[in-house]
DNA sequence: TTGACATATCGAGTTAACTCGAAATACAAT
DNA sequence: ATTGTATTTCGAGTTAACTCGATATGTCAA
């Protein structure tokens, strides 16, 4: 992610949907219990959940839920990783602490 | 402004337009020279600017930004005073300093 | 009270976001 | 190769945001 478009950040945060999904992934083990338990285990996608895990949780349907995690992922809110057929969304801690700095000072 | 509804933050932010009014009004000595010129001077409205002047300078109708200034008060971002036919709009920097804080500690 | 000006509100057309189910793609295992 | 599962992409209907001109409201000055 080499900028930030804090316009897209914005439209991102504007959903309650998208907003608990990232404040969910803020502690993952703790709300998706079964966590990356189709990862064998010297693999570790350090918090990372994949994409059926959240719309379970979610309660959207499986291809809204796929667009909203495209689209933050998009914005810089999230990072994805693949393994097998599985894609593992988490944090970019990075863009929000920028996104609160730019808050702070740019705005 | 008793509470923050960080969904209409997020939404009022999510507009070019809007964005650049705010930032504007950051130094609005700087970008609206004619400042307070309706003002008699033992009158003052720390960092207001009246909708016209904005108007003036973002380049839309002026209903257009009515509305948008009337949305990003709703949201808490912008406070307003009014003076004779004049409204001031200025800054809400308790929310926005808020915000980044809520940013950086809830999401 | 009439006219002029600043701002707000209304109504409506246009554009973008939301949201879904269906279809396509990607991968794993048999 | 075929089947099953995870995810993405597509197409489309619905809802919300954008944006304007026109009208209404509020205020001042003559």
């Amino acid at each position: 992610m080499l900028f930030m478009e804090p316009i897209d950040l914005f439209k991102a945060l504007s959903n309650e949907t998208r907003l608990k999904i990232l404040w969910w992934l803020k502690e993952p083990e703790k709300h998706f219990p079964k966590q990356q338990a189709h990862l064998p285990k010297e693999v570790s996608i350090e918090g990372g959940v994949c994409v059926g895990d959240i719309q379970e949780k979610v309660q959207a349907s499986q291809s809204t839920v796929s667009h909203y995690l495209n689209m933050m992922q998009k914005a810089g809110l999230l990072e994805s990783v693949r393994y097998g057929q599985w894609t593992y969304y988490r944090r970019n801690e990075d863009t929000l602490q920028r996104l609160a700095e730019y808050l702070k000072t740019e705005i």
